[in-house]
DNA sequence: AATAACATTACAGCAACAGGAAGGTCAAGA
DNA sequence: TCTTGACCTTCCTGTTGCTGTAATGTTATT
């Protein structure tokens, strides 16, 4: 299968199925012509990709995943620990998000916003407040 | 004032400061030897993009706060639509991440994480949920 | 004069791709 | 057979907001 197919079986775009092969995450063998040859295999690492991306795993926690993944002698808590390390970086930016959009929403909240110049959200930000 | 005592009065790594400088959003005059000379104006703004950064705006609309923040006949509401905007955006981040987390953490909560292969996380990952 | 603590520029690198150029390959139709 | 168009390839650049690291110049102190 060539990578146009690969890639819209597995849900992501060409270039990315591309990239995966450059930094040697998914590699695919090639045909005599140089083209990227891609089986169900390899689609299948592709989604479990794509699916581990969209939880936020970066690429390096990916790696570790997917060789988790296909090491049938794995213990799960090495799995749970990597996952339960990325749950705390979330956690981590929600907060922060929280924090910040609070801080942000109470500012914007407080400008009247029409034609005059007073803008307590200006003001905020030079520390007047 | 040289770079790194107003870095420092700025609460900004010195780095950062030039490359301020660099992108034009907080320019400093040179004096005759090259160096950058910082005056109190300078350390305002560059205090008022630290925490306008710090409330995850970009760089280019920090650069549109500051040119409204030295507009003296601006209007609150050009002000208050860019803050909305960028409130919008950080709500859909955190919404994001609120369904991201949730997912992420059922799969946790799922594996017993002891010595034996068989892990939720991954199955869950491999789309077998 | 030497040394340390500043300052300068310029280039490389980070994450995870996306965009585009230049060129090779393949299948189908006139 | 030729050509057209849809593929495929590699390589290079750009994205965001800096940070790290030279290599080098200036200032202040000893």
């Amino acid at each position: 299968m060539n990578i146009q197919a690969a890639a819209s079986q597995a849900g992501l775009p060409v270039k990315t199925v591309r990239y995966y092969d450059d930094i040697e995450l998914v590699r695919a063998p090639r045909r005599e012509n140089g083209y990227r040859e891609y089986s169900d295999q390899e689609i299948h690492k592709l989604r479990f990709l794509g699916r581990a991306r969209s939880l936020g795993f970066s690429i390096e926690d990916c790696r570790q995943l997917l060789s988790l993944y296909e090491d049938n002698s794995r213990a799960s808590a090495d799995v749970k620990l990597l996952a339960s390390r990325h749950l705390e970086e979330i956690d981590k930016k929600l907060a922060e998000l929280t924090s910040l959009r609070k801080t942000l929403s109470d500012l914007v909240h407080n400008c009247h916003g029409d034609d005059r110049p007073d803008c307590p959200i200006l003001e905020g930000l030079a520390g007047e407040a």
